[in-house]
DNA sequence: ACAACACATTCAATTGAGCGAATGTGTTGC
DNA sequence: GCAACACATTCGCTCAATTGAATGTGTTGT
């Protein structure tokens, strides 16, 4: 059946599009962009509850968009592919949004940064100088 | 405020991939293609109710990712942006699908397709024919 | 004018996703 | 071992999108 066939193929092709289609979903990938981002990153970038973080951290691991990787009481998440960028800047060209005001908020540091080895090295610096 | 610009970038960015964000949208996306389709032709393509598909053409049309052209008593679908198509196939290959396996999908014609002018433009030389 | 056709629209019911609140799990330092 | 920390997970409610059923609108041929 051609029938069957169209849509079988039309859901594994919307998979990745409806876990990423939310405003919330974008800008977490945005905020994690090209690099690796703790939630506690992603706390201080957004400005959100930690739980709710989770919880889209948690539908977009599921979905095989992100992976984590933990490091001591840390977390961090990274895109496992660099195209979801690429789809979210190409909805960005149709919704008429210029490029460079996608990629000022891709790899998002906010100034009231967390302090996790990622964000703020030099923290980590000081506390290997006290152990040395 | 940076949230305020992040979320409220995202919320644009986030509305193309909403509206597409379905097998259904999707299959009918591709059925339509870079070419022109009445509502007609995608019940053969598709094998669903009229007033369904219908539904579905409302809200892309609303959404600004078609446009309608009436054509006597057909309606002829048409994607606002090709780069709609763009989308899915960058999210189909996101998938770990074939590029040919969606462009065989793409301007899909049924066997059993309608008689609009369009999918059977001989019909209308024999109408033609018939009135000269 | 009327019937047949192609398509649009409204309405209501159902389902599922989003979200808050509360709680659980793994890690580190003391 | 226990408290503090960073993060995950479950539960339940609410709201919004999906869908089917029914009906409306515009066009053509006679």
């Amino acid at each position: 059946m051609k029938n069957q066939s169209i849509m079988q193929i039309s859901e594994k092709v919307s998979g990745p599009l409806q876990v990423i289609a939310s405003p919330q979903r974008i800008a977490i990938l945005l905020a994690i962009g090209t690099a690796e981002a703790c939630v506690c990153h992603l706390e201080a970038a957004l400005g959100w509850r930690q739980a709710y973080i989770s919880q889209h951290l948690m539908a977009l691991r599921k979905a095989d968009v992100l992976t984590d990787r933990r490091e001591g009481r840390f977390i961090f998440y990274r895109l496992k592919n660099a195209s979801f960028l690429d789809l979210i800047t190409a909805s960005a060209r149709l919704s008429g949004i210029a490029a460079d005001s996608i990629s000022s908020l891709i790899n998002l540091r906010n100034d009231a940064s967390c302090e996790c080895p990622q964000c703020s090295p030099a923290l980590i610096s000081l506390e290997k100088l006290k152990t040395a």
